[in-house]
DNA sequence: TGACGGTGAGACGTCGGGCGTCTTAGTGTC
DNA sequence: GACACTAAGACGCCCGACGTCTCACCGTCA
């Protein structure tokens, strides 16, 4: 299995630093966590977290999101792998990503607590890396049927898309149900195919 | 009716006031809270708090306590108030505060974020005055069956015994059911009536 | 119209506490 | 015994919340 990640792999310290950040966070809000409480939480020291992460606070905030977004699309790319064809790979990985969304519970609290910094996070600071990871993750599997160009401009929409339907659900189309979105991305999926090759 | 409270009405800024600060130590917590929260969350500005709570934020977290018991046992009172048997306004008395312990949202958001706090109110610190709120709402209807002083030492004992078994209930009886807390009640009862009067 | 009480907006100095750094001691490993 | 890693906590710094204050504004009433 290919490995998609933003960088080395975590230490079993500090898998669980980032554990209590995610708990305090949730918990307490961005502002008001206390690097203190994730010293209580964790059972790490000061010390040691601030070796860890040099830096402080926003590199911690900052590993967080990139440990969280690793996971998202490790979990992701696993459920879409199976998929032969390039509509299956596509519907699988846009309706696995709105489900993730909608079933992520510390997502939903931090979007109704603090809707400015998750906001952020899932659009103007947030969307570059997302569609890196994004990009890095499936345009293994995309890459067959339309090459890499093509793949990667398609991923960036798609991914646009998951994130915008997610945030602001149309009643047209609901990408979190696989007979709803199959048809909606279709002709996405037709405009993204080499014209000398028959997509479906 | 008898007005029971503990001060003088609060008027509708204060009141804006003291729902804001329920909101926001819910929110945030009581030591997380600040002050600013409540200015956002009222829209009554900083100097008007302090006109109306001097000696800020532990007079207003004292005001919101008042404000809170006053209500408790006024509506415990309105509920108790038809009965006409000593037994049955012991019984619905307990009963009912056991049941509005339980159906409070905030006191159950509170005592989980913070125990301390909130135990601190209904044990060491509150108790006291649970007490003397207890006994000036409900002296009145008791009085009548027992006299004034064995009414003062039943409702004392009483209080403490709902508090008690709220913050640690029991599998011998439920104070949050009739059925459950008569029986129990019942011999308590007997030992507070005076000797020379049958009690049933 | 002018006086007046109530309020919003915000500046001000103070002070506590959270921040990030550093040192020390303890523990386990080779 | 050398070394890596960590917990515990002291330290100074500095931000931000606190409580106070002033001023302007608005509505009411004489």
């Amino acid at each position: 299995m290919t490995e998609v990640s933003s960088g080395r792999a975590l230490t079993g310290v500090e898998d669980r630093v980032l554990d209590a950040v995610l708990e305090c966070s949730q918990r307490w809000g961005y502002e008001r966590m206390t690097i203190d409480d994730v010293v209580d939480r964790s059972g790490v020291s000061r010390a040691t977290i601030y070796r860890l992460f040099p830096g402080g606070r926003e590199v911690l905030f900052e590993a967080l999101r990139v440990r969280e977004l690793d996971r998202f699309f490790a979990e992701l790319r696993a459920e879409v792998e199976s998929a032969d064809t390039l509509d299956d790979i596509v519907v699988r990985a846009v309706v696995g990503a709105t489900r993730a969304l909608r079933d992520d519970e510390h997502l939903a609290a931090m979007l109704a607590a603090e809707p400015g910094e998750m906001l952020s996070q899932l659009t103007v600071d947030g969307v570059p890396r997302i569609i890196r990871m994004a990009t890095a993750s499936l345009t293994p599997l995309v890459a067959n049927h339309l090459g890499p160009a093509r793949s990667r401009a398609l991923i960036d929409v798609l991914a646009r898309l998951t994130i915008s339907y997610f945030l602001a659900p149309s009643p047209l189309v609901d990408l979190g149900d696989e007979a709803s979105a199959r048809p909606f991305l279709a002709p996405m999926l037709r405009e993204f195919s080499p014209p000398s090759t028959a997509t479906n």
